[in-house]
DNA sequence: AGATAAACCTCTAAGC
DNA sequence: TGCTTAGA
DNA sequence: GTTTATC
């Protein structure tokens, strides 16, 4: 076995949200795979087993190692329901569902731990680890209500599932698509192409408010998986106007909230408050 | 195009 | 307390 | 959280 490079860098994240789960601020040196493998290794590594094709609706990391055997070595995770990234010191052995670790130069490592096998670990460079088309970034400068038009695209699917489709919008989930719909006012089940220049407007400024106070927060942490580095709970759980909240009285109204399933997803919404858009006039 | 369901997995909170 | 189910 | 198949 190759002696390890004492090298360090700073990980640099493709973007400052992972999924709404916290960040990771650590620095990481490039070494191996558990058992020894070179870094070609890592894709048949994850969850011992063929890895489908690349995700054109992702949230992504990109994790850039320092491998001075592989000229700019980089790895991209996306960590769908349970996946996680965790720092273990040096000596503490890997727990449970360790699907991939990446051993420091310190002595640590950086470990994929996955439960429920959903989330991607793949090495940048492979034939199948391009990264998907992603629509705009809410929180780049630039992101308003005609360039959310533009990416809607006057399509007459119901909001929840576009702004779910990281295409048409990157970076929110299930969580931040119910508060920001609720801050705007908008039904879930509205058709998009219903939604004039004010509504786009409102709805902008709803999802970048939520995901910048999201951020803030450190997170939602909506169950015990989701957990800071320093291993807190997000804070933002606590400010949840909609989510997980159903039959519970709305914060503006006291109206209770509904509960429905679109796209197979749980939605949460106030009946009163959030209104179908008026279709716009043509 | 759009809606819907199933598939991929395991854990835990909740209910009886 | 233990077993089952719903939901993440 | 996302893909794939089916209506």
């Amino acid at each position: 076995m190759p002696e390890l490079p004492e090298v360090e860098t700073a990980v640099r994240w493709l973007g400052p949200r992972l999924c709404g789960r916290t960040l990771l601020g650590a620095r990481v040196a490039w070494a191996r795979t558990l058992g020894g493998q070179r870094p070609a290794a890592l894709n048949r590594a994850v969850a011992g087993r063929a890895v489908r094709g690349v995700s054109r609706r992702a949230k992504w990391i990109r994790i850039d190692l320092d491998d001075p055997a592989h000229p700019a070595p980089a790895v991209l995770v996306h960590l769908r329901m349970s996946g996680r990234l965790v720092i273990a010191p040096a000596g503490v052995p890997p727990g449970p569902h360790v699907r991939v670790s990446l051993l420091l130069a310190g002595g640590g490592r950086l470990d994929f731990v996955d439960a429920r096998k959903f989330g991607r670990l793949r090495q940048v460079g492979d034939a199948d680890a391009a990264l998907p088309d992603l629509g705009p970034e809410p929180l780049a400068p630039g992101f308003g209500g005609p360039q959310l038009g533009a990416a809607l695209g006057g399509r007459r699917a119901r909001l929840k599932p576009l702004l779910l489709d990281q295409r048409v919008v990157a970076g929110l989930g299930n969580i931040y698509t119910d508060e920001a719909l609720f801050r705007a006012r908008l039904d879930p089940r509205t058709p998009a192409a219903g939604l004039g220049p004010s509504a786009l407007d409102a709805l902008c400024a709803a999802i970048r408010a939520v995901l910048t106070e999201a951020i803030a927060a450190q997170g939602s942490s909506i169950d015990a998986s989701y957990r800071t580095p320093a291993g807190e709970p997000g804070r933002f759980q606590e400010r949840l106007a909609v989510y997980g909240r159903g039959g519970e009285p709305c914060p503006l109204c006291q109206t209770a909230i509904r509960r429905v399933l679109l796209a197979q997803r749980a939605t949460h919404f106030c009946p009163r408050c959030q209104r179908r858009a008026r279709a716009r006039r043509r």
